[in-house]
DNA sequence: TATTGTTATACTCTATAACTATA
DNA sequence: TATAGTTATAGAGTATAACAATA
């Protein structure tokens, strides 16, 4: 019995970017949820360009400006980013005078946020821009489809349901 | 004018879970995509838990399963991973005699891949319950919300419609 | 010249555990 | 003892650019 060269037959035909399939991984919630959020991001900074603020040093600014004076621990949560991470991203939007830091009397132990002027400003800035890059980055997407990811995504998330 | 406390009066009813608002950030769909992909993972790797192969690995493997004999280049970009990365990944996996890696001659340049049979047992041994995982890590969507996330996903993700 | 993949490297994100200070 | 936050550090994931081999 010959030694098969697989190197010919086993490969026509899907070489080509066309034709490839997943199979069952195509069917898993995760992994699409995964690849489309991936896809989502990756078109997001592209829109989104060069800013001197980071997305998730942003999004911490804008959720501080909805919620002022929340406990650092308790948005860090909300925002799924470890309490010891949060510490850095917190130190660094203080040193560019964006948040301001207080610590409250009636509990010495917590750390209590809230937007600066300057921060207010960054928000202004940024704000519009960033939410009109989100929605072209979702532009497959009809209104009814966008109203449908969200609902969808807060369930996932498990956040309550109509807000 | 005297130096306002802020830290009493402002921290009032906002220190406690319950009440974070993060006003139009919800209604960003980049935004809470990400959210319910950060919370579906972090329940699938809860019910998942240890294995002897990582997700990233795994997926690279089922998804080869379903496409031998697959250029690594391609695999790649399906999988949005970066050629430079993907390479260890694929070398990481022929290490443990998982995968293998072919020349083919009508183009020396490329790399094909395919499973091996320990690649196969690893599949038999591990898909099952990976696709257990991560559908009940998306419990709490009934099948037709499950299939709308996935219609959703595949259309951000630029995938074919239908499938 | 363009394409396929590799190497080296750096940078961001994320995770863990030990620590402090307050409660 | 428990909680809020910090520090240090390690690790995974991701990105970039220079490179070799081949087309």
């Amino acid at each position: 019995m010959a030694v098969r060269k697989l190197d010919e037959e086993d490969v026509e035909g899907v070489g080509g970017k066309a034709a490839v399939s997943l199979g069952e991984l195509e069917k898993s919630g995760g992994f699409v949820l995964r690849i489309a959020q991936l896809s989502a991001f990756e078109r997001f900074f592209t829109v989104f360009g060069e800013s001197e603020i980071r997305i998730s040093e942003f999004t911490v600014l804008l959720a501080l400006s909805e919620n002022p004076g929340i406990r650092q621990g308790v948005l860090a949560d909300v925002l799924k980013i470890k309490w010891s991470n949060m510490t850095k991203l917190v130190r660094a939007l203080e040193d560019r005078g964006l948040i301001a830091r207080h610590i409250p009397h009636d509990d010495r132990r917590s750390v209590v946020l809230s937007v600066t002027e300057a921060g207010k400003k960054q928000i202004d800035a940024t704000a519009e821009k960033m939410y009109r890059s989100d929605r072209e980055a979702l532009s497959m997407l009809d209104d009814a489809e966008h109203a449908q990811l969200i609902a969808l995504s807060r369930k996932i998330a498990g956040w309550p349901e109509v807000k």
